[in-house]
DNA sequence: GGGATCTTTTGAAACGTTCCAACCCTGGAT
DNA sequence: ATCCAGGGTTGGAACGTTTCAAAAGATCCC
């Protein structure tokens, strides 16, 4: 490939001028400007980004870092993220965690060796680890997304887990439902312990206690769903309602509810966070938490290039998004056995009170 | 951050020695070595990547382009890649193209600026183009995945499109069908003409002429899939079986097959090129042609990284993989309205012939 | 015509590596 | 004692840019 070097010979002048044609760093007269366009043109001339990259000790790449990208969860907030950089000139370097630390370690160490500019990052470690804190210290600014690592301070964009959870049950309770199971995502994770939170506290303002095994304590993996769910349905005392604290439980809980053959939403209502991006077109349309996921991404970029052009400094500063609930048809048109002389209209009045 | 001189210094040996025990290129005495490991460590020293791709003329990054890593279809494929891409020691800058060969031309250009090895490519573009052929002669190997891109001879991993549809199609037909309408993809895409080719096929082989007003022409996007999905459905004539060309078109039909109220499988019978990932969750259950997604990006990947690094030279190579026909609830379940005195079984019989 | 003042242009150092020729030892052979 | 082989080590050029001080030209005014 064609050097700057070749580009000025060709077009007649210093390198230093080709630079400032290129760069437009500086003033040049029109004709050697029009003869370096010319060269550049002629050579098919792509600078060396390496090279400039070297020098201004800058590479214009973020770094992103998540579990997996065939969650659409993700893919979403990375396209979100991917947006906001191309806007401001970045490019993206990404790659899977598949929520091991050790991987996590692995691709930091890769993403400061290629001297990204900076990091975005859907946290596999949950505590403060040296890979992260090291990183920052090196100045390599690094903004969490979707989930927070306690101790470790640094800008995120984070969604109101506690919110969402609770609206959901909310809605979930006033549909009539009295036993609500809920399948938790890792203890580990703050946003799952956030969404469970907010499960609680939706069940307590209803003054529903929640009975403790009805507390499942998933991963957030298929499988968990799966076999959570299914344990739930083959139970004497059904719940009549499940609520699945992320999008991928819930697919499993869906085929634990369908090989048994329970009929959603007549006999258990269903609702998840995480809105799947095919609800509106495959049965049951599932009721869900939907989460800003390109919002995310594209607003933890801003912050995070904000930070890397210094645009902006001192503290960490959190953001965090609404998310939406969904109602559909897997919460509709549950008909609670009610006690003889009860109607469903005389069901609502009671839950009005 | 701390660079090889400053390692060199605070082991006490000189830029070359340094430089050696990091790469292990020569030999160096056990004691020095340590003092740099040493040193190493204590800096927390990553070496720059940058410098080092400006002086071997290699980054170990690959640019990945594709239409939009929200599609599952696409974020199976990135995955792949990137795993492949991890084993041998690069990493992946991803760009979503949109399908717009501009945003196209510009990202060819950004990733050659920033000397990546190689492309991995799912072009927008039809034709070959000059951001093409000029990325290709200036050394940067391009392979195509999914898509090929006529007159532009690279390698390329492909599906084995008329195979897929034609077994799809002919599964619907033995299942009993006759009038099938296929909403097709967009006519510049070769995998789109394949697949349409493929469908012909198989109405052919059973002797079945194909009413060109049962082909709908789509362009893969959603909003084609319900509005060509409600126009087949509200036909006088309606068919009885329809065929999607790709899965995102599939999403518009059954928004369509639902909003006016038919019954699949019941009254219609529907299946889709591409798989989608929850389809084993969410009903109904699409019978569809899954394509080997993770595998396409896994073996171009690796096909192209054997280009890089010189393990391959020649003539370009065209893996074709082979599609799988998952059969499902969709597709079953059709009873035809049968003449009187026919049964489904002599139904069955009649097609055995 | 000669400064003074701008505007343009140039040359060279620097960014952090790799890599190679040259050098320095040490020890064994002669 | 001298020579040689070979391992270990070093210095410096090179990769392709940017950037800045200095040089070179223009322009203008007296």
């Amino acid at each position: 490939m064609a050097t700057i070097k070749e580009v000025a010979e060709r077009a007649g002048v210093s390198i230093g001028t080709a630079s400032n044609v290129i760069s437009g760093t500086a003033r040049v007269s029109k004709a050697r400007a029009a003869k370096v366009l010319n060269a550049i043109k002629e050579l098919d001339y792509h600078p060396n980004e390496i090279a400039r990259s070297l020098k201004v000790r800058q590479t214009k790449m973020l770094g992103m870092l998540l579990p997996d990208i065939t969650n659409p969860f993700f893919s979403d907030i990375i396209r979100g993220a991917e947006d906001a950089a191309l806007e401001r000139g970045y490019l993206l370097l990404t790659a899977n965690t598949d929520e091991q630390v050790e991987r996590e370690k692995r691709f930091v160490s890769a993403l400061r060796s290629r001297r990204v500019d900076g990091i975005l990052l859907v946290a596999a470690a949950s505590k403060s680890e040296a890979h992260l804190t090291g990183a920052v210290a090196a100045g390599v600014p690094i903004v969490c997304l979707d989930r927070i690592v306690p101790g470790f301070e640094v800008d995120a964009v984070l969604v109101d887990n506690v919110r969402g959870a609770q609206e959901c049950v909310r809605h979930i309770i006033r549909s009539g439902h009295k036993t609500i199971a809920i399948i938790a995502g890792p203890r580990e994770l703050h946003n799952a312990r956030e969404r469970l939170a907010g499960c609680r506290a939706a069940l307590k303002e209803a003054g529903i206690k929640l009975s403790e095994d009805l507390v499942m304590q998933g991963d957030f993996r298929e499988e968990a769903g799966y076999r959570l769910g299914k344990e739930l349905l083959v139970r004497r005392e059904r719940p009549s309602a499940i609520f699945a604290c992320n999008g991928v439980m819930s697919l499993g809980l869906l085929m634990a509810v369908d090989e048994l053959g329970v009929k959603c939403p007549e006999e258990i209502a269903l609702a998840t966070f995480d809105d799947l991006p095919f609800a509106h077109s495959f049965h049951p349309h599932l009721t869900a938490v939907a989460q800003p996921a390109n919002s995310i991404g594209y607003q933890g970029a801003n912050l995070l290039i904000d930070r890397v052009e210094g645009k902006r400094t001192g503290d960490p500063v959190i953001v965090r998004l609404s998310p939406e609930l969904k109602i559909r048809e897997s919460t509709r048109g549950y008909r609670p056995a009610t006690p003889a002389g009860e109607t469903a209209a005389g069901m609502k009045r009671e839950m009005a009170k």
